[in-house]
Parts: C-alpha cells; structure tokens; sequence
RNA sequence: GGGGUGGUAGUUAAGUUGGUUAUAACGCCGGCCUGUCACGCCGGAGGCCGCGGGUUCGAGUCCCGUCCAUCCCGCCA
C-alpha cells in the first residue's frame, strides 16, 4: 500500500477525522487521518510519527515493516489507517496526548522535497524566505491560526453588519483615476488606446452614489490600492470594512460601530468591549498627546512651557514664541534616574528624525552639565515657575523641543511614546491568541482640519490647499466662511492603543458645497467636471445627507493578535518595496501585450546588474 | 527621495587588531537503538562568506558601488 503515489491503491484514504479531535473516548476505533509529516522518531523497532493538519497535531506509531515499506520523509502528505489506542507514555502538552493511531496502512499521497525551512511554531526564518515559499510558512501552525482569527473575525463583523440591516455591495475594481490622494494603480484599456482604468484607493464615490441611489445602509469587505511607499502596518493592496449610512450625523456611525465592534469582539474573541468609546477633538489630541492617534493608556501628556520662557531668560525660546512658535514638553517621571546622559543623545535623535532642532532638557534639582542643557536657565525663580509649569519633582525629567506648532507635536509626541515604552508605562500588548483580554483602548478623535497646506505636490503643481481626509468630506460649517487652514471638518478616526484604525466622516450632499471645496483644492469648473461631474450630478439629485467609515481589517486583526506587522494575517502580502516573492510579480510583460495595450516604456531605468541571488 | 539594521552551509547564528584547512546548533544522508514526543548514540556530506570593483604579500573582516530584505522619516485625501 505504501509507495503508491496519489490515491488508486484500492482502500478508502479518505479522512475520518482530523488530526486535533482524537480523544480518550476513541479508543478502539478504526479511523483514517490525512495529513503532512511533521517529525519522525525512529527507535529501532518502533517508528513515531507526528501527523499535522489545521487542527493540529496526532501522534501516529507505526510497525517495523510499514516504516520501511513507507520511507516517510518530512512534510510528505500521507494517508494513515489505524486504530486509536490509548498511549502507554501520555503527553500532556498535546491536545491529542492521550491517544495515538496504531497504523495499519499507510499511504504516500505526494512526497515532499526537504523544506528550505523547518516548518514549525515560532519560526525565525528570514522574512524573504518565508515570502517565497509562502505554503510552507502558512503550514505552520501560528500562521494557520492568524488566518483563522482573521476569518473569523471578519466573519463576526459581517453578521454585526447584516443584523442592523447594512446591505453588502461590491464595487467596481476597474474604475476612473482620481486627482486627489495617494498614487493610483492604472491598468491600460484595450478597448480605449491610450486610456486607462484606475484601482480604486477606496470605494468612497461609489458609497456615497449608492448613498444617493437609496440603499440607506450599506457595507462591504473591500479590497483598496495605494501606490505608495510600504511600512510595516501598510500594504499596497489592503482590506477595509467599508461602510455608509443615511440620514445620520456623527454620533450615529460612532454609535452603530460601537455596537458592531462590540459584537465582533464577543463573537469572534469572547472579549466584551465597554462602550461608548471616548471621544477627543483633534486639536486636544494633538495638543495634549502631539498625535491625531494618541495612545492614552499612560500619562505624561504634552505641556505648554510658554507661561515658563519669559521667567528663563533663554533668548532662543523666547524669540521661538515670539515669531509664532512653540515651546513645549513632557515631564518624565523617575526620569532624573532612569534616563543617563547617554540615553538623552539617543532621545535627541528620536526628535530629530520628526525635523527638531533640537533637545533641551533638565533634571530638577541637580546642579552643572549632569542638570540639563538649559539648566543655567533654570535657576532659582526660573526654576520654581519650572516645575511648577511642567508639575515636575525632584527626580524627574524634563524634555523640551521648540520650533513650529507642527513639529513640535510630532516630535514630543513620538518621544512620549519613545520613553513610554522604554520606562515600561505602555502595556505589552496580549496578544498571545484570540481570546486575549486587551486591553483595548479604543478612541474616537473628532474634528480634523479641513485642509492642509501642501507645499509640495507629488505631481509637481504649484502649492496649493489639500483635502487632509477627503474632499468629500463635509465642514463643520456649511459657510465655509475664513480661512481655509483655520476650518474644521466633520471627519473622525478611531484609534485604538496608538493606532489608527479607520476613519471616516459625515459628507458633503449639497452640489454648491462640494464645487466650493472643489474650488477651494484649485479644481477649476472643466476640471471638476471632467473628474467627477458624475458625483455632482448625482448630488443634484435629492443626495440625502449621509456618513460612514472604514475600519483597516489587516490592522485591527493583526492587533487583536497582538503583531505589528500586518504581513502575518495577509495570507499572500508584498515585501516592503511592493514585490510579491513568491510568484515574481511585478514582472515584465511581452511586447505583443504591450503593444495590444498601446503602450510603450518612456526613459526606463537603465538594466540592473549584480543582481545577486 | 533620505536615514538605520541585516545578508557567512538547507536554516539560524559565531567568526578577534586583515593571517594556516571558515565554526556551532538544527536540518539532510548512512549506521545502531521497542515507548519516543526537542528521542538518544556513532559516522558523513554540505560554503562563489549577496553581487561587482578597489586597497593589500594576503580580505568573510578595510574602502567604494550595487542588489535584496527589514524598520523609520518624507509620502500614504
């Protein structure tokens, strides 16, 4: 029976059970296993070997003769008949450890070449590797159950949907290139010489015209593409669960998905979320955490020191205030100890790369250079309105960056985090498995600017004003009356532990609004028509008003895991410079192909070479 | 576009101020072993030290370039 290849040997070698579900109460049952090898024990005259499928793990033992005639290598798919016997050496760390399969049968149903790399949990391969040789990495046993929670997951949240009579539509993939956003992928039409089709960035016209069209309430599991530079938690092509409701303002999507996430999480984790979330404006966010996705699980928020520069007389920060900028700080507890003169260069670094000047900083209380570097500053009444500004103590820290609003923010807000982590204040993220109990601090930041001043166009056009979420995005104020940079918006994120989740907003369903923003963006009257005409004409057709969201499904599933980076729950993910291992993609084409689609390469690179292995 | 880290056997790593024949563990191959489960014991094979150039009597090690992976900044409405 053994050495047949594939099935046709006569018996049934179809499974009767998996490998994860033989129990005691087995016992003395006739049963057949299907799966891979994943290690041998040969002692001579007995011959272990254990079976692993999905479900886990089965240890199999087989006679003398079976062993030879089978000639088991690792990762061979097999067939095993037997019987379920209880074993005489149990082990408790296995499900199964109780019993084993006395073979009677074996059957090789496609040998395996030895794997480039051991497939088991844990694995410390190199990404490349796993990358290229992605059905072996997903047969280990932690990234089958990242697919799985994923699945599940997403399988919780499309129930939660469908109960609160959310309807699911697809989207057209092929659709038109949008000026606004991130770089579009372009597929080159056929049919059309010299035009081409985008991928969609997200679905958000096609919601809204449903919107439009009356469907209400609608959602979807909806594949987006962006062009652009990868980091851990990005790919460029990505899932959302995508959402638009009708007839609604702000509290009802924070509400409705409150509700939906709190289904999802019992359902697929059996964690019960509190609710409401919490909710912060953008500008307390960024002013109190220097960050739109604040991690709000520990303290040691920003502080104005502006009240302290006039006190100092330190000329730089007082001439910082005076052109219109920032001074501004954290105050780090046990910092005064815990943080060495040495520790501080690395957190000067950490500033800089966020493009500060610089790092000031002071350990009250402790005289000379081992003080600060602003410490001749801090004397006596300085000193006192100091800590009284920065609520610091003797042994604690104080850090300081000056220079524009914006940079400021962001690089105290990156050292909060920076130090947080380092003085242990950010709680490891339990992330063992599904079922972890958090904790999940979810966060609903409000009001994000309308527009954003971009100084530096990708597509190389005059500075101009941009859309900081979308420009469909409705404004606070339907007037839309001052200043562009001053204006507020009505689009929120939802953040959880520092990160962002999704985002959304209530939009623009008046025409005359959405041709102001359009104009607002440098969008003359031909352009908008010929960019979305379609959506303005939809609008003046009775578009009721409406909002929605979209949540990052690879973000949050790989957070409920407790990973940081995304590739682990994305079955078939790209590497950071957008290839795909494992099929060679992207790849050149051959020119008939080319030619077919009317086009041509225009100043190619020259070839590469050294081209290594 | 910019910066950091890494690339040495199938895999994961070590490799001193440049100096004999480049190590180890796991895996693989062969042998022994009847209760293992990280099985054990004995033996063996396996290397363009990412690629290209340079310095040197001599380069895994130093220099320049380049490719790949990874993390970050810019970018990602």
């Amino acid at each position: 029976m053994a050495g047949g290849e594939g099935s046709g040997s006569g018996g049934d070698w179809r499974r009767t059970h998996t490998c994860g579900e033989l129990r005691e109460e087995h016992a003395g049952q006739q049963v057949v296993l299907n799966g891979w090898v994943a290690s041998r024990r040969n002692l001579g005259g007995i011959y272990f070997v254990d079976l692993r499928d999905r479900y886990g793990l089965t240890q199999v033992i087989l006679p003398e003769d079976l062993e030879a005639s089978a000639k088991l290598s690792r990762e061979d798919c097999v067939s095993i008949v037997g019987e379920v016997a209880r074993r005489e050496a149990p082990n408790e760390k296995m499900p199964t450890g109780l019993i084993e399969v006395r073979a009677s049968s074996v059957e090789k149903l496609s040998s395996s070449k030895t794997p480039p790399f051991e497939i088991e949990e844990g694995s410390d391969t190199a990404v490349e590797l796993r990358l290229r040789y992605r059905y072996l990495d997903i047969r280990r046993p932690d990234m089958q159950r990242g697919l799985m929670h994923r699945s599940r997951f997403i399988g919780a949240m499309r129930s939660a949907f469908l109960a609160r009579e959310f309807a699911e539509v697809e989207t057209p993939i092929l659709t038109k290139a949008t000026p606004e956003g991130a770089r579009d992928y372009l597929v080159p039409s056929r049919v059309h010489p010299g035009e081409f089709y985008a991928l969609p960035q997200s679905p958000q016209i096609f919601k809204q015209i449903l919107m439009v069209a009356g469907m209400d309430r609608y959602f979807q599991v909806a594949r987006c593409f962006r062009d652009e530079d990868l980091r851990a938690d990005r790919q460029p092509e990505f899932t959302q669960l995508d959402m638009e409701m009708s007839f609604v303002e702000e509290e009802d999507v924070f509400s409705a998905w409150e509700g939906i996430l709190q289904d999802t999480f019992r359902e697929a984790m059996g964690v019960e979320l509190p609710v409401p979330f919490p909710r912060l404006t953008w500008h307390e966010a960024m002013e109190r955490y220097g960050s739109d996705k604040p991690d709000t699980r520990f303290g040691m928020e920003l502080i104005d020191a502006a009240p302290w520069v006039p006190h100092s007389g330190f000329g730089v920060f007082q001439k910082i205030i005076e052109g219109g900028g920032r001074v501004m700080g954290i105050t780090i507890p046990g910092g005064g100890e815990a943080i060495s003169r040495g520790n501080v260069k690395k957190l000067e670094e950490v500033v800089k790369t966020y493009g500060a000047g610089g790092l000031a900083w002071w350990k009250p209380g402790v005289e000379g250079g081992a003080g600060g570097s602003i410490v001749k500053f801090c004397q006596d009444e300085s000193g006192a309105k100091l800590r009284e500004v920065m609520g610091a103590s003797e042994g604690d820290m104080c850090a300081f960056v000056a220079g524009d609003q914006d940079v400021v923010w962001k690089a105290l807000g990156a050292l909060r985090l920076h130090v947080g982590k380092e003085l242990g204040m950010v709680p490891e993220t339990d992330g063992a498995a599904a079922g972890s109990t958090g904790p999940w601090n979810f966060l609903w930041v409000t009001r994000f600017p309308m527009f954003e001043w971009d100084a530096e166009p990708n597509d190389g056009s005059d500075p101009r004003w941009v859309s900081l979420h979308h420009p469909f995005t409705a404004p606070a104020d339907w007037n839309m009356s001052g200043d562009p940079g001053d204006m507020e918006s009505r689009a929120y994120d939802l953040v959880m532990n520092g990160w962002e989740l999704g985002s959304g907003s209530i939009r623009i369903h008046r025409e005359d609004t959405q041709t102001r923003v359009f104009e607002l963006l440098g969008l003359g009257p031909e352009e908008q028509r010929q960019k979305f005409g379609f959506l303005l004409e939809a609008l003046s057709y009775g578009a009721p008003p409406h909002g929605g969201f979209a949540v990052g499904l690879d973000r949050i599933v790989a957070l409920t895991l407790g990973m940081e980076s995304i590739r682990d729950v994305v079955a078939f993910p790209k590497t950071s410079t957008a290839s795909d291992l494992m099929c060679d993609a992207p790849s050149s084409v051959a020119g008939h192909q080319m030619k077919e689609l009317f086009i041509a390469h225009a100043d190619l690179p020259a070839p590469r070479d050294g081209e290594g292995a």
